[in-house]
DNA sequence: GTCTATATACAGATAGAC
DNA sequence: GTCTATCTGTATATAGAC
């Protein structure tokens, strides 16, 4: 195994941090190549620019993201994996309250600038609007499914932004309780399985 | 009038602007200059630091969100004030595809860098929320009037982030669709007015 | 009050010794 | 492959003429 990857690897990691916490402009090379032990000017040889650093930090968020909805889809139900999906862990909202949600974060602020890294960006918020849309629609939401899916993940990704902006990790939680009743009078009617039964409740 | 305030207020309205475009961190005393029309070095007469412009930038926004709330309450009922704040204007829409939410960009980027421009920026969803919880108290909700307005103000907060990352106006006219549903549901008990009422509903 | 010129700091990126 | 020294651009902020 070549040293190589280790110091790319710790590169990635440390700026995948350093961005989430301070923004990706915000966050200079300095920063990253300290955090990672490696000297300024050897970070050139694994990246060649720091958008290429940027990309490379949201492939790790992406396979994060797969890993995750991979952990989820193990629940036997769509109804269970959507209820996981809802169960944020203390630390993660302990991160949330201080730095926000990393995606989201990403999202709003390449999404200014445009360019390639906005779009990989806005693809981590896409996988995770069609995973969730696959979950209603295998609950038998037809026509409804893409609108749910909507309204979870907007309704995710608004409370990340209040629990950061506010420095409070219990707004999610109240939160995400209301989700919760949300999606049980939803599926209220579905665990017998019959797609009519859905339709019916939507 | 003196001149004094206009140029100041040329100043102002251009930051205003441009942070939106392009976040608080990533706008330039330069940009700012060029677009009011005000050579660079004069700034400095007007606003002592990049702070400060951020801080007036700040007032005015609090201004008009002032402003707004004003407009929304010549409604003569709090559910109307609430369908109208959902009433997102196509203007805005388009606005909001290309930059995000003036307010949850600011709380979003500020809030990782901490310091009293974050909680300025935090005020103003504060701001949002307090008056979205009055509206749900008028209805007649109590203990539940806080939740009701959070879940308002995430949602559309979360929603507007999502225009912003896919770029598409038609994201956030859906999902206020369904939050229209939601107000309907919440108070269509509620419309005779005894809070007995509003108490069962929630 | 207004504006030009500039100080100062630091960012991303490169050259080239080892 | 690795690291030091540095180039170049540009940001905030200031000095000082007008």
């Amino acid at each position: 195994m070549p040293r190589k990857t280790d110091k790319r690897i710790r590169l990635i990691e440390a700026a995948k941090v350093l961005i989430h916490q301070k923004g990706f402009n915000q966050t200079t090379l300095a920063d990253i190549a300290q955090e990672a032990d490696v000297p300024l000017g050897n970070v050139y040889y694994y990246f060649k620019t720091k958008e290429a650093i940027g990309e490379a930090v949201i492939e790790k968020r992406a396979a994060e993201y797969a890993e995750f909805f991979a952990k989820l889809d193990e629940n036997s139900d769509p109804k269970s994996r959507l209820l996981s999906l809802l169960q944020f862990s203390v630390e993660d909202l302990e991160l949330t309250a201080r730095y926000g949600c990393p995606v989201g974060g990403l999202c709003q602020e390449l999404g200014k600038q445009g360019g390639s890294l906005a779009d990989q960006a806005a693809k981590l918020l896409h996988d995770l609007l069609v995973w969730s849309e696959s979950q209603f629609r295998t609950l038998g939401f037809n026509e409804k499914a893409a609108d749910f899916a909507l309204n979870l993940v907007s309704n995710i990704q608004g409370i990340y932004l209040l629990t950061h902006t506010f420095k409070d990790p219990k707004l999610a939680t109240r939160q995400a309780k209301l989700l919760q009743e949300w999606l049980e009078k939803l599926t209220a009617g579905v665990q017998r399985g019959t797609k009519q039964v859905a339709a019916e409740v939507a």
